[in-house]
DNA sequence: CGGAGTATTGAGACAAGTCAAATTAGGTGG
DNA sequence: CCACCTAATTTGACTTGTCTCAATACTCCG
């Protein structure tokens, strides 16, 4: 079921190029491909840990719901990511629940296939180990934006982050609904359409998903 | 500069404690101690990563400074807790700063030393995967309150986990000034002050830095 | 052309931040 | 040991931000 497309993919993904070529062979070979629907989940929050999964294409969300029933978006993982490496190498359960975005597919890696792998070629453990850093790191960043920037400054900094550091302008097509693009930036919908409004004299415009910017220094200086 | 008593909390400590014996030995004796006052740090954010660190006395943050000046606490380590173990595999710069907020008295293992014990041993990697997963794990959580809890139930939430579960009443002695408890929960000083106020009905007093909870039940049910 | 779900807007309540003042706690030198 | 000075914390008054609930407008399909 893997397609030489799907190989193409996993070849210039971030995790799998920094595998040495005889491991990135035999997770290719000992992987499977799996289609979800919007709001299937590949795992839910407690069940052991099997594999780990990348992204083919679509869009995967991690999310956590408190027994409150509010979902807390995490994370969004799109076409060249991965996830749960870390979690290849101990015997426990997901933290988090992974549900597709939109129709996605998804490669899947038993945890078994890479521990083995990794016995074989010690090497390969830089890989998995960036990896999970690279997670580290990005989560360190945004409990930062939590902890020190407020709604209106998160909203900013997702159109900056989502658009060419070098150009004036920019367009960003929000690829899901708007309500997840409010929980991951941890606000509610309705404050997050208030802060687009807020941020029209930054020169922010909005046309349903799409967010246009006309100016991009202008925008900056809001952090000032 | 290591005396017994260090190796003793390294014997304990949850990084070394899971680490095979040989590979324990031989970062003990190739890592070094660093006495340090509250203030002075131990790396800075955009230095190069060049150890690993361990908590044998005291306490140490890791924040990070916005250009604005303001500071956001990611994390308090305390003793018996390592930080930066991913970070000995790759050419990189801490992207936090680490500071003591007491006197504190800290183990150092060069990154040189933790890569070639891993190369002669691979059975180490499970230990440093898995120190890293609990670090990325206990950061999912922490968003998950940033998003879905208000500052007053954060702040419930820092008395519940500081207290053992089991027991109805408890008492928390925070190690550390009001304002750096504000700033790791992700608000103001004063927010903080207020928020113990109106806990008040929830059976918490605080006397100084010491928060007394008389009825943890009633405290839990702040959740519902 | 509906109609269900999605997004925006409005009004008011509540939470959190700001600035300033008052109080309290800690540490130092007499 | 106490007085005193400084810094930390609390409290007050006010502003601003965010949420809630409700109503309206808009989209996208079927």
């Amino acid at each position: 079921v893997l397609k030489a497309s799907d190989t193409e993919t996993l070849r210039s993904a971030i995790f799998f190029k920094s595998l040495p070529p005889p491991i990135f062979e035999r997770l290719v070979s000992n992987g499977r491909v799996v289609e979800i629907e919007p709001e299937q989940t590949l795992f839910r929050s407690g069940d052991p840990a099997e594999a780990m999964f990348a992204v083919l294409r679509g869009l995967v969300k991690l999310s956590i719901t408190g027994r409150d029933g509010t979902e807390a978006i995490v994370e969004i993982f799109h076409v060249g990511t991965s996830f749960a490496e870390a979690l290849a190498f101990r015997r426990d359960n997901y933290p988090v629940t992974a549900t597709a975005l939109v129709p996605s597919r998804v490669f899947v890696v038993p945890n078994q296939t890479i521990q083995q792998a990794i016995a074989d070629n010690p090497d390969a453990f830089g890989a998995i180990l960036g990896a999970t850093y690279e997670h580290l790191h990005k989560l360190v960043r945004q409990i930062e934006r939590l902890k020190s920037n407020s709604g209106l400054e998160r909203v900013a900094h997702f159109i900056l982050a989502s658009t060419p550091p070098g150009g004036d302008t920019g367009v960003v097509q929000i690829p899901y609904k708007k309500h997840i693009l409010a929980s991951l930036l941890g606000m509610k919908p309705e404050t997050l359409s208030r802060s687009f409004a807020r941020l029209k004299p930054y020169g922010v415009a909005t046309e349903g998903r799409q967010i246009l910017l006309k100016d991009r220094k202008a925008l900056k200086r809001l952090f000032d």
